[in-house]
DNA sequence: TCCATATGTCGAGAATACCCGAAATGTGGA
DNA sequence: TCCACATTTCGGGTATTCTCGACATATGGA
């Protein structure tokens, strides 16, 4: 990724209403959300959130699907996964050691796979 | 980390001058930079450098010490870190599967610890 | 004390972002 | 075809951000 998408996704997310839109559709992955019920679901006038949800597209965030007279909007994890490894890049080059223990931090995450004996 | 403050790293880091000095003292850890000598690498007038330092000093992304008469800026890598757990925490909550492949693309970062066999 | 260096603060102009009412487009059914 | 619904586009007003010249502050040495 380079630094011009880093800095729109960074951007995209950088406001609450398109922070919190790109957090509820990852928790609706992988059905995704009509545009209509994400507005009302975070209680913002439906041309608004057009405009953040055409942002956080542009950004790469976001992606859309036309099913019939609904428009579905999915988060795109592997965007998100780019960013954070764009943004890790720079210790990992000459510090590692740096980014040990943020890589440590993360691997919790993966706790709920295997379930600690 | 609060959505508050995520956001207010995500701002400070969704302008290029900004994340490219982010970057450039992460990479200058743990010795730091003066302030000057930022706005020179950078090639950005120092008052407005001095803004821009504030700003990711605001958001807890830099730390600033006087040395004598220079100010010496250090990059706070913890709050990277605070930063992309905040991201992926959601994907972990309800959607483990789907963070298992970010966390992966991650693990790479520690293979300049102990080289692959 | 006075000066040179390093950095921060103030103020204003230009550019950009945010918000939302109103109108336009696109879709499916009567 | 006409209508109802879902979503986007347009227009504008307001607020915020970005930038930088000019000035202010802080430090150390002569």
């Amino acid at each position: 990724m380079e630094q011009v998408n880093a800095i729109l996704a960074l951007a995209a997310l950088a406001q609450s209403t398109r922070l919190e839109t790109f957090r509820l559709l990852v928790r609706h992955e992988p059905d995704g959300l009509p545009a209509g019920d994400i507005a009302r679901a975070l209680a913002v006038p439906h041309n608004t959130m057009s405009t953040h949800l055409n942002i956080l597209a542009r950004a790469g965030l976001v992606s859309s699907e036309r099913r019939s007279r609904l428009i579905v909007y999915r988060a795109d994890v592997s965007r998100l996964r780019d960013l954070t490894l764009f943004l890790v890049q720079d210790c990992c080059g000459g510090n590692a050691d740096l980014c040990a223990p943020l890589v440590e931090a993360l691997n919790p995450c993966r706790s709920s796979e295997k379930v600690a004996p």
